[in-house]
RNA sequence: GGGCCCGUGGCUCAGCUUGGUUAGAGCGCCCGCCUGAUAAGCGGGAGGUCCCGGGUUCGAAUCCCGGCGGGCCCA
């Protein structure tokens, strides 16, 4: 039997009781295992970061994840499920240093200790863990939460090594010497993916140097000119870099009296003049780039570094010069610039690199040793002024990377680094990528393409602590290396015991023996970039290659579903790795989703809007956890960037309240009817157009959904509990669920209503998991909307034609009902006809067909089909009809208006005195009910009325006392007098149309 | 600077693939209505340079080109 539920939409009571149901009968655990043994699909969770709290996007995030196991379950697949988390690096070291208070890498080995830190770490990441298991739980998102896949897990750590170990034996793994982004406060390596979205403007120094030319005549002077804006790297110069097809001009210039050369290259000659302050000037001659090669130059430091005394500063050649800013010559200066690397080492240059890893110069550094680079920005620049080699000292304001935990600006260093050389694979990823993978949607493979084409070799080594660590071991003897692919592997080579917990420090106290030259080999102190861990996810998840079924059962990933900032991160680091590890990429689909943003469209991180309402706590405590499901699944497509919207999510709340009060208004009547499903009663018109509109939603929405269309599919939801069931469905059942005892209509719309109910909430159940839940398992008695099947869609019971008429029907009845407006006619009066001049056949029939529903909706004793207006009354206020039955109607007061498509309605506007007194009967009995309510009155309970107007009043409804009884269920109606004093509980005096009405009623002792 | 996406009433978005009625909803505003689903619901009205400028076409919000503004990514 159907439960009366709860008068009133409560998110939070529905919550409580549905999650005490889910929690007693184990109903999430038995949703991941009901399809066991059907067809898998490898779902693969993303593994999000575990610092802090969730945010809203992280929470749309698991919301579209949940979305999806939910709707593919219900189809009938066996979906993993099982959740990840991103738990090694150095966002959680960060965290770490400020929780205990420190702030170098110093004081880790120094004064906490890295075995020490490493506990800190683990507890870390695995107490945050926990907290945003909480947070995702809170979402109703079904994952596996009792068992995660975590990155710090010994099993997962030997992926890793595995992988890494494929990357070496097919030659992709390589030790060298690269200058690469350093954050010299973390005091380690940073790969470009880590750097990306981290650029940020901020103000340097922008110094214009000359550098003496050498071998000329005292009285020539001549001058490179250089532009730089890390004035601390002009102490390292080796070179200056000029394009060898480049035109050059050797530019003159008065000053003092003497004349001065400079060469820069011809198209900058009047920008780069003018920013050094010397407006005339003459072009002496031009020269191509290569003429001014090996060109030797004085260099203005060389006292203040002692490596520099000796060197020879000369001019080369490079392609990577431009001429979009500076002077086209670049400084060039090998240990602090990736282009400088690159040039330095086609000219033989050494890696003069006097900065330690903590940033500041080593005694390399001369007059600066000990300085912080950005410390000696200043000292250098007066250096150069007192040289007289500074031309124009200003700053500007530009983007520069930063750390993208610390925050520090970057710097670039050379340094001896472990990289991955993607650049071998690059075709091969591109290639299987197009082969093999859908990306929804489809304009994000050429983003992705794109990003591919653009990365360089992946840096995977780490000078940190808290991450997997490198299994590679170097031979202090020979310095080969050896790369470790398994715990199992380095106990046959270890020379000692092997640490249970292969994390740093322990595992750096094994050694190996050299198979080259039986020297010991130890480990390099390095860890593995993050990135690398949540890379290897589709595999090391499973366990591979530990444990083999899983994988091969499930590998490659169906779907991925992440964040438009993953395009080039997560989507490529996996590709990157599984073309390493299997020629192939690890999934077959994948879903792009947008940013959130604030309500003024900003990003969220960024948004000045604080507290509490933008998370997804507040807005849950607001609205729910349906709603918030529903809002973002809803307010746009997924890949594109949603704006939270307070009011939006209102009126997603009250789309809920809506199928909230269409399921009371239901489940109440069929609870008084003691009704059972099994009693179809008598279908009427209305009730196969409802059924054929929730079977045609069923297949839209089944449609947007496999297309991941999930807005297109909530707002065909929202469509439908609004205008076809609440709007119109229920109130065109309304009188009959009114009926009392057995009654075939009236089964007729329980029928209807309860598999409408039911069939929406198992649409529903994938995007608002709670209320489904009830209003299922409260209409059927069964476990639980989340063990059932998907709705089959029951094509016989699809009739567009009909719907097609329906539509035509309602456009009538808002119409009449507009004319009623504009005549300030009640819909609670009746009238007596509306007459429909339509435009076609379709519109005849429509029209036929629902009349009876135009005649109650509009309040109309009949509706009328003309085939012509006739002649000689257009303009005036009376016309004739003529009808398609060959009669002809006359209506001397009248309002029409012509609806697109479909034809023009009559309605006639003359009331006479039978409308008129019925007209009255129903204010009356309008004014009871509203008296009942105030008093509270229960549904069954019957009353004695007294009623006292003018006389006029009371003849008009005297003829209609037994109506009023009837609907007001009164045992006695009396109508009294003008200025008699009535009695009753309650005695209220109303105005209607002008006229005043006293009502009293008195609830009578007797029931029915 | 480059790639991709977006730009439609005050606000949030449909429509654009395949050019063709008078450009639609919702929210908000104003005015009404209905009511035993009722601390809800419904209707009507006002409100638009469809970002700007060119082009193609008989006809452009829609297709093409060029700008401007926003988002993500890359430099």
């Amino acid at each position: 039997m159907v439960r009366v539920p709860e008068r009133r939409y409560d998110p939070k009571s529905i919550q409580e009781r549905v999650e005490a149901l889910w929690k007693s009968k184990e109903i999430p655990k038995r949703a991941g295992e009901i399809r066991k043994g059907e067809k898998r699909i490898y779902f693969l969770d993303g593994p999000p970061y575990v610092t802090g709290s969730i945010h809203v996007g992280t929470a749309w995030n698991k919301v579209l994840k949940d979305l999806y196991i939910r709707y593919k379950t219900m189809r009938g697949f066996w979906v993993t499920r099982r959740p990840g988390f991103d738990m090694h690096g150095l966002p959680i070291e960060v965290k770490v240093e400020g929780e205990l208070g420190i702030k170098s890498k110093k004081e880790i080995e120094e004064k906490i200790g890295v075995d020490n830190f490493i506990r800190y770490c683990r507890e870390y990441s695995l107490r945050y863990m926990r907290v945003n298991t909480e947070q995702f739980r809170k979402l109703g998102v079904w994952m596996d939460w009792e068992n995660p896949y975590l990155p710090i897990t010994n099993e997962y750590i030997e992926s890793a090594w595995w992988t890494l170990k494929r990357a070496h034996e097919r030659g992709l793994l390589e030790r060298g010497l690269g200058v690469i982004f350093w954050c010299p406060r973390c005091e380690t390596a940073l790969a470009e993916h880590e750097v990306r979205g981290e650029y940020r403007d901020v103000e340097d120094p922008s110094i214009f140097i000359r550098f003496r030319v050498k071998n000329e005549s005292d009285e020539e002077e001549k001058y490179l000119l250089v532009w730089t804006t890390t004035p601390w790297t002009v102490p390292s110069n080796l070179a200056i870099a000029v394009h060898p097809e480049y035109d050059y001009a050797e530019v003159e210039v008065d000053e003092n009296g003497k004349s001065v050369t400079y060469i820069v290259a011809y198209p900058l000659v009047d920008k780069v003049m003018g920013k050094i302050g010397r407006w005339s000037y003459k072009v002496r001659r031009l020269l191509k780039g290569y003429e001014l090669e090996g060109i030797e130059y004085e260099f203005p430091l060389s006292s203040e570094i002692p490596f520099q005394k000796d060197f020879k500063h000369k001019v080369i050649l490079g392609e990577f010069v431009t001429l979009e800013e500076g002077t086209g010559l670049v400084h060039i200066a090998p240990g602090f610039g990736e282009e400088d690397f690159q040039v330095g080492e086609k000219y033989s240059l050494p890696v003069f690199c006097p900065v330690g890893p903590d940033g500041k110069f080593t005694p390399d550094g001369g007059k600066y040793e000990g300085m912080y680079v950005k410390e000696a920005d200043p000292v250098v620049i007066e250096d150069l002024r007192r040289k007289g080699a500074l031309l124009k000292e200003e700053t500007i304001v530009h983007s520069y990377p930063h750390c993208w935990r610390c925050k520090t600006p970057l710097i670039f260093r050379a340094t001896e680094q472990w990289f991955l050389r993607v650049h071998k694979i690059k075709e091969k990823i591109l290639e299987e990528n197009s082969k093999k993978v859908k990306w929804v949607p489809e304009w994000v493979a050429k983003r992705y393409e794109n990003g591919v084409r653009e990365v360089g070799d992946w840096c995977i080594s780490r000078q940190r602590y808290w991450g997997i660590p490198m299994p590679i071991w170097v031979c202090e003897n020979c310095n080969s290396f050896e790369v470790i692919g398994s715990r199992e592997e380095l106990e046959r080579l270890s020379l000692g015991e092997i640490p249970e917990d292969l994390h740093r420090p322990w595992i750096d106290s094994v050694e190996i023996k050299c198979r080259k030259c039986n020297g010991r080999m130890k480990r390099v102190k390095d860890v593995l970039d993050v990135w690398f861990d949540s890379g290897i996810a589709s595999w090391a998840s499973l366990g591979y290659p530990s444990r083999k079924e899983e994988f091969e059962e499930l590998w490659p990933a169906d779907f991925i579903v992440e964040g438009q900032d993953q395009v080039t991160k997560w989507f490529y680091s996996q590709q990157a790795v599984s073309v390493i590890a299997f020629d192939t990429v690890p999934y077959r689909e994948v879903l792009m989703h947008g940013f959130v943003l604030d309500p003024t469209g900003e990003k969220l991180s960024k948004s000045k809007m604080k507290g509490k309402k933008f998370t997804p706590e507040g807005i849950i405590e607001e609205f729910g956890i349906d709603a918030f499901r529903f809002y973002f699944l809803w307010a746009t497509a997924p890949w594109e960037d949603p704006r939270v919207d307070e009011e939006e999510l209102g009126v997603v709340y009250r789309t809920l309240n809506v199928l909230w009060n269409s399921y009371y208004f239901s489940a109440s009547y069929m609870n008084l009817d003691n009704y059972s499903p099994e009693k179809k009663g008598k279908l009427k018109l209305e009730d196969k157009w409802i059924l054929s509109r929730i079977n045609s939603l069923k297949k839209e929405v089944t449609e947007h959904m496999d297309r991941h269309e999930y807005h297109k599919a909530s707002r065909k939801i929202q469509e439908f509990i609004l205008e076809d069931l609440s709007r119109w469905y229920i109130k065109l059942v309304r009188s009959r669920t009114w009926i009392e005892g057995e009654d075939e209509e009236k089964y007729g719309a329980y029928y209807s209503l309860y598999n409408v109910l039911v069939d929406l909430s198992k649409l529903m159940a994938p995007f608002t998991p709670y209320i489904s839940e009830e209003i299922y398992t409260s209409l059927t008695g069964r476990e639980s909307v989340h063990l059932e099947e998907w709705p089959e869609v029951n094509e016989e019971l699809i009739d567009k034609k009909l719907e097609e008429e329906m539509e035509i029907c309602r456009k009538v009845v808002e119409t009449t009902v507009s004319l009623r407006q504009k005549a300030r006619i009640k819909l609670r009066w009746p009238l007596r006809r509306i007459v429909i001049l339509p435009r076609g056949e379709d519109v005849i029939e429509a029209i036929m067909n629902t009349s009876e529903i135009i005649k109650e909706q509009s309040n109309l004793k009949e509706v009328l089909i003309a085939s012509s207006k006739a002649e000689n009354n257009s303009g005036s206020k009376e016309i004739t009809l003529e009808l398609i039955d060959g009669r002809r109607v006359f209506l001397s007061k009248y309002l029409s208006e012509e609806i697109d498509k479909i034809g023009t309605v009559y309605l006639d506007c003359e009331i006479d005195e039978e409308l008129k007194s019925e007209a009255w009967a129903r204010e009356i009995i309008r004014r009871i009910q509203e008296m009942r309510k105030q008093l509270d009155l229960d549904m069954e309970e019957r009353i004695r009325c007294q009623v006292s107007a003018k006389e006029e009043v009371l003849e008009m409804i005297s003829s209609r006392i037994e109506e009023i009884s009837r609907e007001t269920r009164s045992s006695e109606i009396a109508l009294i007098e003008e200025s008699t004093e009535i009695s009753g509980d309650l005695i209220k005096k109303w105005r209607i149309n002008n006229v005043e009405v006293t009502i009293g009623i008195s609830s009578s002792s007797e029931k029915r």
